[in-house]
DNA sequence: CGAAGATACCTCGTCACCGATGTATGGCGA
DNA sequence: TCGCCATACATCGGTGACGAGGTATCTTCG
């Protein structure tokens, strides 16, 4: 069903493939609207991630080659516009249907992870069914939500104020401002989804 | 000098190692405090980064290794206080001094990568120099000030205001609410470095 | 006494990602 | 016309990280 990654050798149960690399799913998102070829896919997704975390070449087109091995996607080659020839690439249904799946149940890294969240986020109005969208983001308004601190003396979360170490101090301090403004929009933004 | 990673085999030249990771900054960074044992360590360092990205047993002795091999840290062997034997972990003078030098020289990744930074910010304290530090925080804040967006159309950026998806719109939200506090607290730190 | 659960460490196979490098083509300025 | 840069794709070896197991000790509770 889903390529080769149901398949798990050796000492590995069978399990649907986690760490499914945000990568993969970026290179999802941007084929869903339109078909491009690898040097443009490569552009849009340095525009997206890449000033935080860039994509090397030599990760991007080894991930197009799984996900062609996998069904995902199919290429067909053009004579270059500007330069050498191109690979234009464009999901297959079955691409499509893995890229729905992914958005509507993310791993709980996707969850977590701000970069990942952030790429899940920009893909996730493919999804056409409003109260899918809804599970979603209240998956992650749930773990903003959870009381979580970054430093613990014994058992006990050390808030900002207490903290004598201005850098510690600073990462509460900004952790607190994103997570304010993110759950406010996830607030909003659930309304207007009328979840 | 930095362990075995000068050498760079076949078809890779000689350099300091890149992708050093954060998770052996954050091993480094809690044993410049206090000697501790794996587990110890592991739960500090899940507490620190992990509802963000979990680190795995089978992550964090491997890299314990790689730094013992490197002759970085110094492992004793203790019996268990509640359990099976332990092993108590200390830092060299050599990794006391590699890690001053990874957060007075930290990868640009470690300085665009959220997650990443945090690790820095985490242990930020342990260089003695206040300029030292000024320096990491002021590239820290030359990268959030150097116009970014996330979503462009051509060439031009598309600010929030215009997008119709409204989950895009949320990404662009939440990135600037936490830019601008990040940006406040690093000029006010930068302040009262004397910088 | 025996099972359960926390503590504590470890190995193995797999995989995504990386940097370095290679190979073309076409456009542009000197 | 020569070099340089952008376009466009690809391979290779190395490495960090992961999930799935395994081993052993000690405490707690029934």
């Amino acid at each position: 069903m889903y390529g080769d990654n149901e398949i798990c050798h050796a000492r590995c149960t069978t399990t649907v493939r986690q760490n499914a690399g945000m990568l993969e799913l970026a290179i999802l998102g941007f084929l869903y609207d339109a078909p491009l070829h690898g040097y443009e896919l490569r552009k849009r997704i340095t525009a997206l991630t890449a000033h935080v975390r860039p994509v090397a070449e030599s990760t991007l087109y080894p991930a197009i080659k799984r996900l062609e091995k996998s069904g995902l996607l199919v290429r067909a080659t053009e004579p270059g516009a500007v330069a050498a020839p191109r690979h234009v690439l464009s999901l297959t249904d079955q691409g499509r249907r893995e890229l729905r799946r992914r958005l509507a149940e993310p791993d709980q890294r996707d969850i977590t992870d701000e970069n990942r969240w952030f790429t899940v986020l920009a893909f996730l109005r493919h999804l056409d069914d409003a109260a899918a969208q809804a599970v979603v983001l209240r998956r992650r308004l749930a773990f903003l939500e959870e009381p979580a601190s970054f430093f613990y003396e014994g058992d006990r979360p050390v808030r900002a104020e207490e903290l004598d170490d201005p850098f510690r101090r600073g990462v509460l301090t900004i952790a607190r401002a994103t997570s304010r403004a993110e759950v406010g929009w996830l607030r909003e933004t659930l309304d207007s989804l009328g979840g």
